[in-house]
DNA sequence: AAATCAAATGTAATCGTTTACATTCTCACA
DNA sequence: TGTGAGAATGTAAACGATTACATTTGATTT
């Protein structure tokens, strides 16, 4: 008999009980004499029986998968993020369906979709853009979002404290001596991009920074847009000598233009989102807002542990405090 | 009634026929009347039935889920690869169940067993060690090798040229001038590290070039690892002025390192394996040995599609060449 | 109009578990 | 030794789909 044809049946079978005696020692249940959860797992170790979690979960309406969708997998940020979740899951027995979005609306549906019809437990969502209305057709499938918020729907969310951290970081480089401080900005659809301008900019008014219109650039958050709007800042006359710059595949782009360029840039001092690999070795580099991004992912995945276990306390948005490093 | 409780049953009452032809009618049965098909498809939208694939998979024994394990996910070398895998799948309506192994074969063996136990019809590895006795708990499941090999178990692999890709570089070194050259290799314990010294001792062996144990260091494929042995060369009376590095995470510890030392390096020349965000940015970059990593995603997801499908094919390995790319 | 046959549909078993409910043990106690 | 109660086990019906096989329908032929 292949291994493969052994089910509960075969094992109640060769070990002269019923497949409910099975089922009960599998599952722990107590009410199972001991000398008989004995020979029951005996046999199930002689004949390397496995459970089958597609009829157990057909049963029990319950698959300990839950999906994560996020716009890329390229994405050290992102990654990061799912290395919490995936981390915390799997100590609860859970494993993940990684789906990527691809940044399109269509696509994150069509994987939503998917997700209610392989009936995962829940879902943690990366959004695409800060519009969610499709996020309904998960229905009471708990879902969590993950640093971006959206319109639309209502859910849990772990997100960084964007305006806290950018806020911070300007008067930080006011402390530096700053006076006027350019501003590269990502899709203003996306509410991280918002919040990190209005940090920025509120900063600036607070602490009497000039505000030039001119310095204050808005693109995406990849790295063409960095390089792009770096090398339109810097070549503007009125560069400013402070940049922010809105997180990390920007602040890749803006390094690459600044070491294309073959040029010097004395005295410039660049602030960026994301302490990921050798940003602190990028030029001029001042200071890093570092976003706790597994720690996000392991809060998220705790959320949605207990919305799964039928939690029903108010919906929530946490907001998890950014730290600085600073390089010189 | 509320849409969860929607099945084929109900739908089949709502449209007057029996669940048979809803099934059929679902699966693109040609033998079901076009008036009919078209009866049951509005039912279906109507009321909003979506298909239980658990209940399905079941039944027809097929999960369309693949499982990839990588011994990490903050790693753009290996998401590069999920990317190719995850897109490639989703284009066979396959879902994938992403399992991080922590490099540790303990749970590398305890991931692949849950991925037996969800009826996973096939999956996609990067072992974390050479030792891969327990990929046999998958018994008859598809699986794939990606980027390494193992012992103790056969199946279909895919990976880069490195012999090929190593060699070609320290031809490459030579012709621009090289004499000497320093080799920062990975763990032993892995093929590709195996191989990529391979490459560079017989292309030494090959073109004259003086080969000196002092020069030749070896740690493991992480940052610290590449920071260490860069020091320890560069600090070393004879050090080189070409060094050859395994790959991107030891070449952004090399990288740190002459950074953070603050000296000059006139006339250091490096070569390094694998063409990630930066590298060519990196101090004293001369050449990038680029691997094909989303093609080898794709490729590995191709192989397993066929394997799924009952190919019976003999067992093969596939090496994807490099790319080189010269900086200066 | 009866016979034939293919096309369309239906019936019911099945996939491998879990579990409500029914039954049978076991043993302390009268 | 009979009784009763609780513990242990068994029986059989789900879960929601698919599908082999049986049946019905309806067109075509004679």
């Amino acid at each position: 008999m292949s291994k493969k044809d052994i089910t509960v049946k075969e094992v109640a079978r060769r070990a002269g009980v019923s497949t409910a005696t099975i089922s009960r020692v599998l599952n722990g249940d107590s009410k199972v004499r001991p000398e008989t959860a004995a020979r029951v797992k005996e046999v199930i170790k002689e004949c390397g029986y496995r459970v089958n979690r597609t009829a157990r979960s057909l049963k029990t309406r319950k698959t300990y998968t839950v999906g994560i969708v996020a716009p890329e997998f390229k994405n050290d940020f992102f990654m990061s993020i799912v290395t919490g979740v995936e981390e915390t899951l799997k100590n609860h027995g859970y494993s993940v369906i990684l789906c990527s979005s691809h940044e399109s609306r269509e696509e994150e549906k069509n994987r939503l979709r998917l997700l209610k019809e392989k009936n995962v437990d829940g879902a943690i969502i990366i959004p695409g853009s800060s519009r969610g209305e499709h996020f309904s057709l998960m229905e009471d499938t708990p879902v969590v979002l993950v640093d971006r918020l959206v319109e639309g729907f209502t859910s849990d969310a772990v997100l960084s404290d964007n305006f806290q951290g950018s806020y911070d970081a300007v008067r930080q480089a006011v402390d530096m001596g700053a006076r006027a401080i350019g501003f590269l900005g990502g899709d203003k659809d996306l509410t991280s991009a918002r919040e990190r301008f209005e940090g920025y900019a509120q900063a600036c008014r607070d602490l009497g920074v000039a505000f030039n219109e001119e310095t204050v650039l808005f693109g995406d958050y990849h790295e063409d847009s960095g390089y792009r709007l770096m090398k339109q800042l810097m070549e503007s006359d009125g560069a400013p000598d402070y940049v922010f710059i809105s997180n990390y595949f920007m602040h890749v782009g803006a390094a690459r233009y600044l070491l294309e360029s073959g040029r010097d840039f004395p005295g410039l001092h660049v602030l960026s989102f994301d302490d990921l690999p050798l940003a602190a070795f990028f030029p001029c580099i001042s200071l890093i807002i570092a976003q706790p991004m597994e720690e996000i992912g392991r809060k998220a995945a705790d959320l949605l542990l207990k919305r799964i276990d039928g939690s029903t306390e108010k919906r929530q948005t946490f907001r998890l405090p950014t730290s600085m490093r600073i390089l010189n």
